[in-house]
RNA sequence: GUGCCCGUAGCUCAAUUGGAUAGAGUAUUAGACUCCGGAUCUAAAGGUUGUGGGUUCAAAUCCCACCGGGCACGCCA
């Protein structure tokens, strides 16, 4: 396992602790070690004094007393202080962040971390049912299952990332008889486009091309196999045009998987005979129920409709036994909030069939609403007004695109301004943080050109002011933010980071001057730093799926 | 009515998940190297963190009650 920086220094202080008191084992150790608001409280800063001083019944600034001495002579700590109700506040040694800068060079954060169980891992993410374009509200989803991915990856996960789509089912015969009615319009035959089904655009170019090809065979023609062909027609078609935008967004799945399959393999099957050996079944109104109410507190729900077809809820029971005989340790779904209410009866179900707790878990993120013209626009697929996640792709980019989803926490609302982001290029950050590798680049370029021989990991030595380690120890910051995020799943946290580091870049670069050919020891110094920072900012924007430009 | 999420500067969002003077971008104003990319930097102004209680050394953060917004409560997915 990697051991972050502020892990060491924990140990370290729990040490002492231990050495100064009389812990017991079951004495939390709910202390942090902290970044201070300001410079001038220190590298680092640790709260435990405070923290320990209920249990021990002293001062929190008298236990800090005690730390200092011990602190003082570790081999990396330059000084200790004690501040307001009992801070403890620390420098480190230049050369302990010189030897950490080093390793970053040698490509530390190119590899992968082991921050994390080195278990199996699969992330559903997107599962878009083929009967229209993806919206914007899928780009958020999209995004969050990517990165969270990637993430998880670099923390030494094998994480696998799926698509599950309903290929059968209700909405695909809506779909399928949309198509037909777009069809027969262009036959010169009216019908109604059908209760709960679909009016998009998009339809209409699909029958084109249908008509175009097999002209007015199926005029007035409505039978099941009419329908197949439809369906089948539609489902292709649509699911190209979802693949294409997610290839526009770099987005790939390891694993389509389609509920059809779970009928043809006889999972379904298989999960009632288990449900129903556990007598979690029965019948009512001629349909077939689930008994949620003994497993969690929800009403019981339908598994088979008195028509016999199965609902969502039953292939869903199916697809996820089917994830746990897979052998994924752990498995994250990613739903939109307003799939929340489903959460409840899937662990009812995973209960039944004995599936053990943990390895089924949600991530929820919070819907995006669109404003146009001051307007707040509601999103449909059914009613069609919405706002494609191609359109907005081809029209920003999939870097803004990313970073701009990338960069709200998921349980907040993302109010989407539809006018700002097609129209100006989005006012979006993450050109801050890559003009940040440009002007990296441009320094390596601007010192060849003036005859500079630069040389990696030479001179670090003269990174000994207060503004270089202070950078230096963002830069060590890294792992952290990965492991933060795997355990809470908040990928804004990367953006935020990455934001800090280019912040504290530019403001260096506006003060000092890199490439000075009269004191090239300390140049290539500095040179160095601007490499460390590049490494750093390349492996955060390689996670979020943003191009790392050398020029802008 | 019940459950989940949210409410922070004019606007869009942060806040190391209980820490020190609540910060960025944007919009407004005033500035910056004859020099490595001005897509940058420095500063001013902008706040009773929806309201009222509570918990403690410490609350935007946790608890309770209200107010406001979003979502869900189907034999839809």
């Amino acid at each position: 396992m990697y051991t972050t920086l502020l892990e060491v220094l924990k140990d370290a202080i729990s040490h002492l602790m231990r050495a100064n008191y009389n812990l017991s084992e079951e004495d939390p150790e709910a202390f942090r070690i902290e970044i201070p608001p300001e410079r001038k409280f220190g590298h680092f800063s640790t709260n435990v004094a405070m923290v320990y001083a209920k249990v021990l019944k002293k001062a929190p600034r008298l236990i800090a007393q005690t730390l200092v001495g011990g602190l003082e002579a570790l081999p990396y700590i330059a000084s200790v202080s004690i501040e307001g109700a009992g801070f403890i506040n620390f420098f480190l040694k230049p050369s302990y962040f010189q030897e950490r800068t080093l390793k970053i060079l040698q490509g530390e954060y190119a590899s992968s971390l082991s921050l994390m169980p080195a278990e199996s891992i699969q992330f559903e993410f997107v599962s878009a049912n083929p009967t229209g374009p993806l919206t914007i509200g899928h780009g958020r989803q999209a995004v969050l299952g990517d990165i969270l991915s990637s993430v998880f990856q670099k923390a030494g996960v094998a994480v696998t990332r799926e698509y599950y789509f309903n290929d059968a089912g209700k909405q695909m015969k809506l779909l399928s008889r949309s198509l037909w009615v777009r069809y027969n319009r262009l036959c010169g035959s009216e019908y109604e486009i059908p209760e709960g089904g679909y009016h998009g655009e998009y339809l209409v170019d699909i029958a084109e091309r249908f008509h175009n090809e097999s002209g007015a065979v199926y005029k007035d023609q409505w039978d099941d196999s009419i329908e197949a062909i439809f369906m089948e027609r539609a489902k292709n078609e649509i699911f190209q045009m979802i693949k294409g935008t997610l290839e526009a967004i770099q987005i790939h799945f390891d694993v389509y998987y389609t509920e059809a399959s779970l009928f043809r393999d006889g999972i379904v099957e298989e999960v009632l005979e288990q449900l129903k050996g556990r007598e979690a079944l029965y019948e009512k109104d001629q349909a077939l129920w689930f008994k949620t109410s003994d497993f969690e507190e929800d009403q019981d729900k339908v598994l088979i409709r008195s028509d016999g077809m199965a609902t969502y809820f039953l292939t869903d029971i199916a697809y996820h036994y089917e994830k746990y005989r897979r052998g994924f340790s752990k498995v994250y779904d990613i739903w939109g909030a307003d799939h929340h209410g489903h959460i409840t009866r899937m662990n009812a179900a995973m209960k039944a069939l004995g599936i053990p707790e943990g390895f089924f878990n949600v991530i929820l993120h919070q819907m995006v609403s669109l404003r146009q013209n001051e307007e707040i626009v509601k999103m449909s697929k059914r009613a069609a007004n919405f706002v494609t996640l191609d359109e907005l792709v081809r029209n920003v980019g999939k870097d803004a695109v990313r970073y701009f989803f990338a960069m709200v926490d998921k349980d907040s609302q993302l109010e989407f301004n539809i006018d700002l982001a097609l129209s100006r290029s989005m006012d979006n950050p993450v050109y801050y943080v890559q003009y940040a590798l440009a002007r990296i680049h441009s320094l390596f370029e601007n010192a060849r050109n003036k005859g500079f021989t630069y040389t990696e990991n030479q001179n670090l030595d003269r990174l000994d002011s207060e503004d270089e380690t202070f950078m230096i120890r963002d830069l060590l910051l890294f792992p952290e933010v990965i492991r933060d995020i795997c355990t809470t799943q908040q990928i804004h946290r990367l953006t935020n980071y990455l934001y800090g580091l280019a912040y504290a870049f530019h403001n260096y670069y506006t003060g000092h001057v890199f490439v000075d050919p009269d004191r090239p020891e300390l140049s290539n110094a500095r040179l160095n730093l601007a490499s460390a920072f590049r490494k750093t900012i390349e492996e955060g924007l390689k996670l979020l799926g943003v191009t790392a430009p050398e020029r802008m």
